[in-house]
DNA sequence: TAAATAGTGTCTCTAAGACAATATCTC
DNA sequence: GAGATATTGTCTTAGAGACACTATTTA
């Protein structure tokens, strides 16, 4: 442990004797896409609601880009990891503690801020829409949750996968055109290219894109979900959840089989409904023998 | 196009006005797990050489973590992105360009160096062997390539992953033990928490270990392995590589029938073995209709 | 009893695991 | 021909897709 370095110093000795050199730095903002899945509200009769996706975005109040949608975000503190920071501006934006929160990855290209060289390490977020206080369509800064369309296009002649992603809120409609660079080439092009954008903010499309592809990967690989619904839910509810993330209905029997070692049963049922009721399930902690 | 803000600037006066701000602002570095798949030398009578997974590892010099190994890497420069500053570091440390390369994660502990507030972008690269100019043993900085051991251990009362990294290089031998925590709470911990260490310097065991899960991961999605063998190869040869990023044996057949799509024949066979020949197969490109 | 959703049964098809049989080269 | 690897065949099992059927509640 006491080693010495060429110039004879031990560790202590160094650091001690350490000033950080003069090498730019940049700014690091940890940005986040914030998902959450609500009833729509058009139930007719005695129907089940329908579920939607939907992304909190904050409307710019100053330049660059002001008046476009950006993803909420903030610069990270010398005291605290980027997660950290996620989950702290999280907790500042929409007063939700505790959030499942996951690393997309940096965004780096030097000229995404036209101000200065500022990073963006990117997180997807999960909320239960019952647990946040809507602070959404604020007075000071507004901010909204938009419905979520994320779907291929034909591919171009490059035979490069193409998805248009479409946000609506109210009478607002943002839309972007992004194409799927292959992996491999970081040094190129980080994964996605915004080919149209109308409406949102610095690169915040191939960040919700990002988002988007991961969420829908990790549907169908871990257990992602639940994070979006209360503790205790519907198998209905549950599919649904599935159905709005991957934007295309999943047959009722084979999803019942696929989430079955995931969940365990109740024995409370929904009350109320104009219909058979339904029993709540619960998730079920791994056990893994 | 010529929106004002609450100052009466329009876009251009506003960053023109700019200066930026006193926040803090870390250092930035690109890191790099560097793969690559080599014959063992082992090869008796008329056998097939096997094949190891390796790692380039390079000895520090300096403090902190002096005698220690450590990840090649350096930090980013304001031109370019994380993943061009990954390519740069790579052409200078190995002399190879064109690296298929694929970034990890921000790794951002605020005390992960002592020196200073330094965050590093890890990436994954994969090296085909043949082309590496071996600057491995060098003299100014000693750097190796390290055969590469990541196995399950039996997990603790906690019921978490825990598995064992394990380093070997001629006589030095390096290992950690590392635990994984759940997904969804990065503002807690990230991914794997180092619980033994010997020999790695500053949190690359850490890293060292998303890049062995990612690889396995994308083994079985992707078509990764590729990059690691020339553009010829067995089928054999390839079926070597999945087993040894896996660290364990598969079954020809129905390794055969599942890389089947991925691969194109060509009229070549190996020579001079000491037994039957082996066809040689391309990568095939994609031809999704 | 009609409308609506809840929940189950079953047939088919595909892919993976397991193992065995045959083919072809060099020494 | 012996030794080694190459290549293919097939049986079994597990899971997904597709579709149809039965069950249960409320208005």
């Amino acid at each position: 442990m006491q080693l010495r370095d060429k110039d004879g110093l031990t560790e202590q000795e160094f650091l001690a004797a350490y000033r950080p050199g003069d090498y730019p730095r940049p700014s690091v903002a940890s940005d986040m896409a914030v998902f959450t899945v609500t009833n729509s509200d058009a139930e007719s009769y005695r129907r089940l609601p329908g579920k939607e996706l939907r992304l909190l975005l904050i409307e710019r109040g100053g330049h660059p880009f002001l008046g476009r949608w950006a993803l909420p975000g903030g610069f990270v503190r010398p005291n605290e990891t980027v997660g950290q920071a996620a989950a702290r501006e999280l907790l500042e934006e929409t007063g939700v503690d505790q959030v499942y929160l996951e690393q997309l990855g940096v965004f780096s290209d030097p000229c995404r801020d036209p101000r200065a060289w500022v990073m963006s390490c990117a997180h997807l977020a999960l909320i239960d829409a019952r647990r946040v206080e809507v602070r959404a369509g604020d007075d000071a800064r507004n901010a909204a949750w938009f419905r979520v369309l994320f779907q291929p296009e034909p591919p171009a002649e490059n035979g490069l996968r193409r998805m248009r992603l479409g946000l609506c809120c109210g009478g607002i409609s943002l839309t972007a055109l992004l194409e799927r660079r292959p992996a491999g080439r970081p040094a190129d092009a980080e994964g996605w290219v915004i080919l149209e954008n109308s409406g949102l903010a610095f690169d915040h499309a191939k960040i919700i894109a990002s988002a988007m592809d991961r969420l829908r990967d990790e549907l169908e690989t871990g257990a992602v979900a639940f994070h979006l619904l209360p503790d205790a839910f519907t198998l209905t509810e549950l599919q649904q959840v599935y159905e709005v993330i991957l934007g295309r209905p999943l047959l009722k029997a084979a999803f019942r089989r696929k989430i079955a070692p995931l969940v365990r049963e109740t024995n409370r049922y929904t009350e109320n409904a104009g219909h058979r009721p339904s029993r709540l399930y619960r998730r079920r902690q791994e056990e893994k023998p």
